[in-house]
RNA sequence: GGGAGCAUAGCUCAGCUGGUUCAGAGCACCUGCCUUACAAGCAGGGGGUCACAGGUUCGAUCCCUGUUGCUCCCA
């Protein structure tokens, strides 16, 4: 029994209506079979996260891409998951803990990883679930998660294998380090920000003798550390004073005067204060010369005893004091504003302080060649490839890894260490001691220490196409020899080195096997302004609000419709908008659709060319459509499939057969022509699916109730085959003379209720199987095919075809007159361009004679036309 | 400082190997319409020196050079 249908789409009454009966039925699970498998794994989010617009578009996309890919027959498994975030876990946790009054200093490392664990328990799921709002269909039966225990085991034995191939080595290098986190962090995660600093030009006396000379520095504080003054070695101002020593204000300590070709002569005094503990380039300075490394920094940023002064004063505090006290002795020269790019954790927003830091290294030259050339050789693509340049320049000069942080939640360091510092990597102390022991026969079990670090999160998650697959302990079970290597990425281009790149080189080395074949890069989410979106900003909409107020399918087109691939995309709420009114479109069709009533009756003349007609249609989109996915053009493939749906079903196809009412009753469709109309609604539905999988699911259950208990989401993809395409070229024709009708009509304020007739004159573009479409969209008393002009009727031309509307009252021969008058100037005028070209015998000897033909086709086009318009002003 | 990319309608973007598939789409805007599926709609319409200046060519949005502006990556 038919029921009643809301005039307006209502979303929350069917999205976890379908959610559940997807999951009940079982259709996101995937087991290895005999199709052919199309595997995803998902970018896990962290399991700190919340779903922002970023999650929201890449997983709309790796849905459709996973929704058609079932539809096509294959075996589509999306994994989904999360990664433990080692920063930043563990800075929420110590947070939480700080609320309720414990130190994490206060507690031991395995009481810590209790509340972690038990943090991650209760908020590591909510990303998950609320992914499900959106309507992914993962397979939720394979959710992963980095600290699995088999995935912990994996990062392990990795890590132990690389050290023993020589890959990874321990060494003291200057980091990035985060005072607020007390660890490394990688480059990558160091945000650069504009600073406005000051520029301060200190006094360092000569040891002997009178004078000084002036240092420009933006860093005071680190006075204390300094070990030389460098000049460079051609800069005469200072030539005087090579191999003398000069005074550290602060600390009077007498330093060398050392020349070094890195010294830039034109900034500040070209005199540069040597502190190889905090800064990168003075470090290197201080290697070349055999300087001494002063730290004059603890861990959290505040002054050292080997500081002398300052001793645990803060930093920025200490630089106040340092200034403060430079003025009183006298040894301040100047102050001057100064704008400079100052590095920020990613994590914390501290000021990245340069540290000297014993830390894991994974050296990358070696190891990152195979995944360089699979770019290179398009063995692995990246979507759109203007990546592939930025890809390679990062490959080619890729830099070491420092794979450690100094944290507790995340893969601990498998290396333990001897009272005398000899090193053992391996999976366990007692393999551990009998390593050690070979170097060290005295070596005591009890006195063994295992590394007190972690593994960089990118440590584990490169891992993740193999582990989620168990394919490190177990590389030759069933699942990781039929899913692997997977067929999509979809992921932000932030992380292409971090994440991407990375994930490639452990496929290679791990599995000697690419790791995914398609890596489709997003754009960034941003607000209409450009900004990324982000919490701190409160730029950033609530995504599950934006389900609640347009409906999942409708957020999900809106997502797309703004997001070519590659580029950023500037959101604004109007786009799902746009998507929860084509959503309410679709559901009107159906309404439409589904208050006809049937008849066993022959089949119109109009009905079948509509329907010959809309077969051809379908059949010429679902190619565009299925080209556009094969190129990765998701959000045209979603137009495509829009205007199939809205301009070609809805304004044409629907009107063409949309029944007449008599005497208030809607008359019945023929039964071949409901058919049909159901099996193109259907062939809609199918296509639609991927982008809005709730609604689509609503309709086509409720069109086919012979198909209870089945779904739409695994309905074999539409495969329409063209019948007839000449009935496409008629449509051009038909179309075009109902648009000028239409004109015409507004032109003349010709009601659509009014009837009027139409005299087409015969041409052989004009299709006659349309006579009856015209006139009703037309809205037609007669259709004539006519052989002469028809005197006293408004003329016009729909491409080459000529046609009249006779009126009884009299026109109005001045305004047809203007619109004759201007067509034919416009005719003209484009005679004449093509005429130029004609006569132009450069363009006569060197052009291609096809686009000669087309010139002369072109002109012979025109002259008809002008001839007709002519005539038609003779006529008036 | 080094590298990459972009600049087309008010906005977001398409435009494959130079020539009517060359100036396009969606939204926004304007004008009519509550025409028994849909006003979250229908029917029409306006709107672009294809950043600027040169060059190559019979012909340039497209190729080359320079300029300007913007973005990203690396340091």
């Amino acid at each position: 029994m038919k029921r009643e249908i809301p005039k307006v789409y209502q979303p929350e009454n069917t999205e976890d209506k379908w959610y559940s009966y997807w999951m009940g039925k079982g259709y996101f699970h995937s087991e290895p079979d005999n199709r052919e498998p199309y595997t995803i794994v998902i970018p896990p989010p962290n399991v700190t996260g919340v779903l922002h617009m970023g999650h929201m578009l890449n997983n709309t996309i790796q849905d459709v891409l996973i929704r058609r890919a079932r539809m096509l027959g294959k075996n589509a498994c999306w994994v989904p998951g999360t990664d433990h975030a080692s920063i930043a876990t563990e800075a929420r946790v110590v947070t939480m803990l700080r609320e309720k009054g414990i130190k994490k200093s206060d507690l031991s490392r395995e009481a810590f990883l209790k509340y972690a664990w038990e943090w991650k328990e209760k908020y590591g799921g909510i990303i998950l679930e609320q992914l499900k709002k959106l309507g992914a269909s993962c397979d939720w039966n394979r959710t992963r998660f980095t600290m699995d225990e088999q995935y912990y085991k994996d990062v392990i034995s990795v890590f132990i294998d690389l050290y023993n191939k020589g890959y990874i080595y321990r060494g003291l290098r200057m980091v990035n380090w985060d005072p607020v986190a007390k660890t490394a962090v990688s480059d990558e995660e160091v945000i650069f920000k504009e600073s406005k600093s000051k520029l301060v030009y200190v006094k360092y006396k000569y040891e002997s003798g009178d004078g000084f000379l002036t240092i420009a520095t933006v860093r005071p504080e680190t006075i204390m550390g300094d070990v030389a003054v460098a000049v460079h070695p051609e800069d005469e101002r200072y030539k005087h004073l090579h191999n003398k020593k000069v005074i550290v204000p602060l600390v009077n300590r007498a330093v060398p005067v050392i020349t070094d070709e890195a010294i830039d002569i034109e900034f500040g005094t070209g005199c540069l204060k040597v502190t190889p503990a905090h800064d990168v380039i003075d470090y290197e300075i201080g290697q070349r010369h055999n300087l001494p490394v002063i730290e004059t920094l603890n861990e959290d940023g505040t002054i050292s005893e080997a500081g002398q002064v300052f001793i645990g004063m803060e930093r920025f505090a200490a630089r106040k004091a340092a200034l403060k006290k430079l003025e009183e002795e006298g040894l301040l020269v100047k102050t001057e504003d100064y704008t400079n790019q100052v590095g920020h954790s990613e994590r914390t927003n501290a000021v990245i302080e340069p540290r000297l830091s014993m830390q894991w290294f994974l050296n990358m030259k070696n190891i990152s060649k195979p995944a360089l050339d699979a770019v290179l050789n398009g063995e692995v693509n990246l979507i759109p490839n203007k990546f592939i340049n930025t890809y390679r320049h990062w490959m080619e000069n890729v830099k070491d890894w420092c794979l450690s942080r100094q944290l507790w939640w995340g893969h601990r360091i498998p290396a333990w260490y001897d009272q005398t510092g000899n090193v053992a990597v391996c999976q366990s102390k007692e393999e551990a001691f009998k390593i050690l022991k070979k170097h060290n026969p005295d070596v005591k079990a009890e006195e063994m220490i295992q590394d007190e670090d972690v593994l960089d999160t990118w440590a584990s998650s490169w891992l993740w196409p193999i582990s989620v697959f168990n394919g490190i302990s177990d590389p030759d079970n069933r699942d990781i020899n039929y899913y692997y290597p997977g067929s999509d990425l979809v992921t932000a281009p932030e992380i292409l080195f971090f994440w991407v790149a990375r994930m490639i080189i452990a496929g290679y080395e791990f599995r000697g096997e690419k790791p995914f074949t398609n890596v489709y890069l997003t754009g960034i989410v941003r607000d209409k302004q450009g900004r990324k979106m982000s919490k701190s900003l409160g730029n950033s909409p609530e995504p599950l609000e934006l389900i609640e107020k347009y409906g999942a399918d409708g957020v999900r087109v809106g997502m797309l419709l703004c997001s070519p691939a590659g580029n950023d995309l500037l959101f604004d709420e109007s786009y799902c908008e746009q998507g929860r009114n084509f959503a309410n479109k679709i559901w009107n069709a159906f309404r439409l659709v589904y208050s006809w009533e049937t008849v066993d009756s022959k089949t119109s003349e109009r009905n079948q060319t509509a329907s010959a007609w809309f077969n051809e249609r379908l059949a010429f989109a679902l190619k565009t459509i299925n080209d556009l996915f094969a190129k990765y053009r998701i959000s045209e493939a979603l137009m495509a499939a829009y205007k199939l749906f809205w301009d070609d079903f809805c304004n044409w196809y629907l009107e063409m057969i949309k029944p007449e009412f008599e005497d208030g009753k809607q008359t019945p469709v023929d039964q071949v022509t409901y058919d049909a109309t159901i099996y193109y609604f259907n062939s809609l539905l199918k296509i639609l699916h991927p982008f809005l999988p709730f609604i689509s699911e609503e309709i086509w259950q409720t069109l086919n109730e012979t198909h209870k208990g089945s779904s739409i989401m695994v309905e074999p993809w539409p495969n329409t085959v063209s019948k007839d395409e000449s009935y496409l070229q008629g449509f051009d024709a038909a179309s075009a003379i109902i648009l000028q009708v239409r004109n015409i009509r507004k032109q003349k304020s010709i009601p659509f209720k009014v009837l009027i007739q139409l005299n087409i004159l015969r041409h052989s573009d004009y299709d006659s199987r349309f006579n009856e479409i015209i006139r009703k969209l037309c809205h037609l008393s007669d259709l004539n095919i006519t052989d002469t002009k028809i005197e006293s009727s408004i003329a016009f031309m729909a491409g080459n075809i000529e046609a009249f509307i006779p009126v009884s009252n009299k026109i109005n021969a001045e305004e047809e007159r203007k619109r004759i008058l201007t067509e034919m100037e416009y005719q003209k005028g484009f005679l004449q361009s093509v005429l130029k070209k004609l006569n132009n015998p450069s363009f006569m000897s060197k052009a291609r004679p096809e686009v000669i033909a087309a010139e002369e086709k072109k002109k012979s086009d025109a002259e008809q036309k002008i001839t007709t318009l002519q005539s038609q002003l003779e006529n008036l």
